[in-house]
DNA sequence: CTTGACTTAGAACGCGCGTTCGTGATATAA
DNA sequence: TTATATCACGAACGCGCGTTCTAAGTCAAG
């Protein structure tokens, strides 16, 4: 329906101000654009700026110098900064952020998209260290991404804390009667069962698992 | 040194930039600012965005309007955006995408940052169905961040096609003389020794894994 | 106290930049 | 031909916005 009616000179604006974005950080004003695609005249950028944005290319501010953003982008720029908050041993705990999270000054994060986390939690990442869960299909290396445990469901995949062993690990909770199953996620391996609540300290909730080569 | 040397009207600009920026795509002039930050004068603000610049917060491009970025964010915007091929399955080949790769209007993609993968390599993901891999580290719906083979490596992790057995796996490559070794990523797994190098057929090679709950 | 560095304030200058208007060229339809 | 729509041009208007200057209020060191 809109689709390539657009003319060679807006296909060279739309792409101007893509690149000019990249590189500034700002979009560029009408002159810029006009400059860059060879248009002579300030009223000509503008007349295409408002045809494309009927047609959804991109949306505009009026009145406002730099008032425009590719529609492409629109669902985009939603990139999650998750804190790594350190490293997983099975000896030690979980490092859990404190109360107040600095979202400036993290000189140690990792960037991730909506799409595989929700932007609204406050969400922290660990690196796993060593290969002891490695029957969880956790990997040495792997980062963790986790959420502070609100409700633990059923099945869930948390962070432990066995108090009795001192080791933590990632498993799959479930609560039957006053026992615990600790479900490793390898099909493979057998349960863990703990008939005393008291020694299961749950960190965490695993939202996501990274693994880089 | 140049630490926490930011006075509470300071932050409070870099906070207002910021969430500037997400809500509208371009950054906020200076009276913008002052009037967010309840800053009476223009020269204020200007004063205290050289003092941020100066640190390292931000930079400025003068004489330009809305001239200016997070420097945080420099090495962000560098969302790389992977399309979804398909499913991998055990009894399957690996659906390896045509030469022609459209960026656009890809429906199915997931989106990653710089951080996670090379934003320069023609990446594609893959949905990994079943758990016939779960003894290499990966599980039932896991997502495989793929590039396709140029030159493979001793070491690599990669998706092969094992055409006597009808079979795709993912493994660590090694070629040892005539022989070629294929090693699981669990190291409590044993290794396949494929004597006939034909019957390997190297698909291409995990760059990441994904695993969402 | 005085001195000097740091921060805030207000006002004015001047170009930047979006907007609008009038005009004209081209094209397809009646 | 005339009519209507689309697209392009140049000029002018006027507020937007970065810059600069003067002045004053802090605060710690001397």
């Amino acid at each position: 329906m809109s689709d390539q009616k657009l003319s060679a000179r807006q296909e060279a604006m739309l792409e101007f101000i893509d690149s000019f974005m990249q590189d500034n950080g700002y979009p560029p004003t009408i002159r810029e654009i006009g400059k860059a695609c060879d248009i002579s005249s300030t009223s000509v950028v503008n007349y295409n700026l408002n045809k494309l944005e009927r047609e959804g290319y991109l949306m505009r501010d009026r009145e406002v110098s730099r008032g425009l953003r590719l529609a492409n982008r629109a669902f985009q720029g939603s990139v999650v900064r998750v804190p790594l908050m350190g490293r997983i041993v099975a000896g030690e705990p979980v490092p859990v952020p404190d109360g107040d999270f600095s979202v400036f000054g993290d000189d140690e994060a990792i960037e991730l998209t909506s799409d595989i986390v929700d932007p609204h939690d406050d969400l922290f990442a660990l690196q796993v260290k060593g290969d002891s869960m490695v029957n969880d299909m956790i990997n040495d290396g792997d980062i963790v991404i986790m959420r502070p445990h609100r409700d633990v469901k059923n099945g869930d995949m948390v962070a432990v804390w066995l108090s009795d062993r001192e080791e933590t690990t990632l498993k799959r909770i479930y609560m039957e009667g006053e026992r615990i199953r600790l479900q490793p996620a390898n099909p493979m391996m057998g349960p863990i069962y703990v008939d005393d609540p008291s020694v299961v300290e749950v960190q965490g909730r695993v939202v996501a698992v990274i693994r880089q080569m």
